[in-house]
DNA sequence: ATGGCTTTAAAATAAAGA
């Protein structure tokens, strides 16, 4: 089975490149963030007619996860992430499919640094490892997977002095990324890309994509349980320079049955 | 460059992204 996360960077003006998307690659699940929308305007008929099944937990103009699966209905397991009542963001949905648990997440930007926005993408990175330290202990397949918003190494992106003073690549950020593979948990793309140099994102200023100047912030975390069956990874780096398409590519693993 | 694009919401700008 093949697992994709995409940020889709609002789902009304990507559609059809998701559409495409989803029939060209065709994954057995795919975990979406950025949705963008409203509970009650998720298209979820465009997906039934291509055959994928959905979850969503959606909100007004910015933020938003879903979980699409190809002929099943994924079993939900609980939205959003304990610790703090006062967080309204939809950023986190989990569900079972296929005898997979799998946990899709929109991690905080946490731009500008230092300031409440950073504080909160902290907060946040220690609530999402207290839920995945739960996971973990279900010693069950497990992936945690979607838009981490944290550069895990200097070896994945294009220029650290370019981006040294951001959210995404401050030691905090780092550190708290790196407490989850220390917990047990596996990054895929990391795995089989010891070298790095592999991108997800490339913004749309600048010439960026033109330039390839981008870096990795797209990571699927494997339970040990689910490591066993890993049998390659990969970005869908080409859905990035098509029109219209997001800043992000999708990212996937292939797992033995 | 307190942002060179892009999206959303909503009716002109503003917030958010990374």
């Amino acid at each position: 089975m093949r697992i994709a996360s995409y940020n889709i960077n609002g789902i009304k003006a990507r559609l059809p490149r998701l559409l495409e998307w989803l029939e060209e690659t065709r994954p057995t699940v795919a975990c979406l963030q950025e949705i963008k929308t409203m509970d009650e305007n998720f298209p979820v008929g465009e997906f039934e007619k291509v055959g994928y099944k959905a979850i969503w937990h959606g909100q007004k103009s910015f933020n938003g996860v879903a979980i699409l699966a190809d002929g099943v209905e994924p079993v939900e397991v609980r939205r959003g992430l304990d610790g703090d009542p006062e967080d309204d963001h939809s950023r986190y949905l989990e569900a079972d499919v296929a005898g997979v648990r799998i946990a899709c997440i929109y991690l905080p930007n946490g731009n500008p640094q230092p300031g409440p926005k950073f504080e909160y993408k902290l907060r946040w990175m220690k609530r999402l490892r207290k839920r995945m330290r739960e996971i973990a202990a279900l010693e069950v397949p497990a992936v945690v997977l979607g838009d981490y918003n944290v550069i895990p190494e200097d070896k994945d992106v294009w220029s650290p002095p370019a981006m040294a003073d951001d959210a995404l690549m401050q030691p905090q950020s780092r550190d708290a990324y790196h407490r989850l593979l220390g917990d047990g948990w596996t990054d895929a793309l990391d795995l089989h890309n010891p070298r790095g140099g592999i991108w997800t994102y490339w913004d749309y200023q600048a010439g960026a994509w033109q330039k390839d100047h981008g870096f990795r912030i797209d990571h699927a975390l494997l339970s040990p349980e689910l490591a066993d069956r890993l049998i390659s990874c990969g970005v869908d780096k080409a859905h990035r320079g098509r029109e219209k398409a997001s800043d992000h590519a999708p990212v996937w693993i292939e797992l033995r049955d």
